[in-house]
RNA sequence: GGAGACGUCGCAUAGUCCGGUCGAGUGCGCCUCACUGCUAAUGAGGUAGGGGCCUUAAAGCCCCUCGGAGGUUCAAAUCCUCUCGUCUCCGCCA
């Protein structure tokens, strides 16, 4: 949610905001005034609500035979009250609905326009040559018999696997070395809950424009996670922290759920885009005026990763059209993909400002003891997609791949994986 | 699955039966001051959050919040309903 003062004091920055993402920017206008009726309604109900307060007390001082006419005047002034009160409340939740819509405001710099205006920050490594045919991640998988997808599909439908042996393996040895990366870096492992309540789904965003992705169990009210994101932005929620002089950091681990609705036919091949996948995530709350710095933090752990996994990649600045509501800015790291001749989004990292935190009521004490909004971001460390990098950018002639050095201490010191017979 | 208890201002609790004098007492913790060679001890005071009015600011005043949502009432921490959470016992299962 926008900060309502803001909204006041600088509404133009929010107008241009929504129109750098191709949002729709009366919404900005709207909201302004109906902060404006409520506004007055509050005020007016609030005069009413002392006059009867101030009653009351009379009421109960009273003796005993002036109470009946006291009790007369109080009822009126009781009726007059809840009426106020119900136009409050309704302008209140006018305002709200309204509010809810406007998106975070996006940061100077971010690039303006839609999904193909992202720029590129940077392209780090080599990107392999083949004097061979290159195999694509499912037939290395089946060929190493890591990667199962026909059972996936026989006991779970499309877009479902197994992973098998190394895979398993690989994919755990990942995990891993990411908690270890992420340990060192002060972050606090928390494995979460992956079912939350709709509270919390709403708190987070996920229930707006992506709530067809989402997995909902009608029997119990409660949703599938599609992100550790959910569950460690909602940690906080309705506390106060005593301090955020250095920033907490939380690296979640959870399994992710996901209907890829709408995307009927895309990356239909593989592991890439799947129903049900393992995340490490870190998630930092800190000062607002510390976000940007920890951004780039969260950026350049993502980039060490990559790097421990020796695989080449860039960094691309999200343009306004293509972030979630809840980013203010956001970089991808994507990964190259030698079979399809392109570089793939492996890694994402928001800095939500403010936004996340004040719809969940996240704060923190300021030196002055005041309780402040906090700032939160997230970031990918580690995801089963990265296998698919991982296999295809380590192939060999033979068709064996070569495990990188600092995953192998996790796979018992094993150097590659070869194909089976 | 059955039975019951509980949820109050950082923590622990009082208040709930008998509605108004309770936005709320006490202890601990914390902060300030006094005393003290230092610490401890002692004494005095302070110590929830949000919103609004006013103001250069401070102060002050007003409204809301006693797990949450409704209801009864002139008036609800207190009565009623629902709901969420925690705990105990019994049963069942790992």
């Amino acid at each position: 949610m926008i900060d309502i003062n803001l909204l006041r004091e600088n509404p133009a920055s929010i107008k241009a905001s929504q129109v750098a993402r191709g949002a729709d920017e009366s919404l900005v206008d709207l909201a302004a005034s109906l902060a404006e009726t409520k506004k007055t309604a509050l005020q007016q109900f609030e005069t009413l609500r002392a006059k009867q307060n101030a009653h009351g007390k009379l009421v109960a001082q009273a003796p005993k035979e002036e109470k009946a006419a006291l009790v007369a005047q109080a009822q009126q002034l009781s009726a007059d009250v809840k009426k106020a009160e119900a136009e409050a409340n309704q302008a209140d939740q006018e305002l709200m609905v309204v509010l809810h819509k406007i998106e975070n405001v996006v940061l100077d710099g971010v690039p303006a326009g839609g999904e193909e205006n992202f720029v590129v920050i940077k392209e780090v490594g080599k990107k392999p040559e083949f004097d061979f045919e290159a195999k694509d991640h499912v037939a290395l998988g089946e060929l190493l018999d890591v990667i199962d997808i026909e059972r996936g599909a026989k006991i779970a439908g499309s877009r479902f696997y197994f992973l098998k042996g190394m895979g398993a393996r690989l994919e755990l040895a990942m995990m891993q070395l990411a908690l270890d990366q992420a340990s060192e870096a002060g972050f606090t492992a928390l494995i979460t809950p992956t079912l939350v309540k709709p509270e919390i789904m709403q708190g987070t965003g996920f229930l707006g424009e992506h709530s067809a992705e989402v997995y909902y169990l009608p029997a119990d009210e409660l949703y599938l996670t599609g992100t550790s994101e959910v569950a460690l932005a909602g940690y906080h929620s309705d506390e106060i922290l005593d301090s955020l002089e250095t920033p907490k950091r939380y690296a979640g681990w959870s399994t992710c759920y996901r209907r890829e609705a709408g995307s009927h036919g895309k990356d239909t091949r593989g592991i890439l885009r799947v129903h049900q996948f393992n995340k490490l995530e870190m998630f930092s709350y800190c000062k607002p005026e510390d976000a940007e710095a920890e951004h780039e933090k969260l950026l350049a752990w993502q980039e060490q990763m990559l790097q421990k996994c020796e695989l080449p990649y860039r960094v691309i600045d999200v343009a306004a059209g293509d972030l979630g509501s809840s980013a203010a800015k956001k970089y991808d790291v994507e990964a190259w993909v030698p079979t399809q001749g392109d570089y793939r989004e492996l890694t994402s990292t928001s800095n939500c400002t403010t936004f996340q935190a004040r719809r969940l009521n996240t704060r923190y004490r300021d030196q002055d003891g005041k309780a402040t909004i906090a700032a939160t971001l997230n970031g990918t460390l580690a995801t089963t997609r990265w296998l698919v990098a991982i296999l295809e950018n380590h192939q060999q002639a033979d068709g064996s791949v070569l495990i990188p050095a600092a995953l192998r201490p996790y796979m018992g010191g094993a150097e590659k994986i070869s194909p089976v017979n």
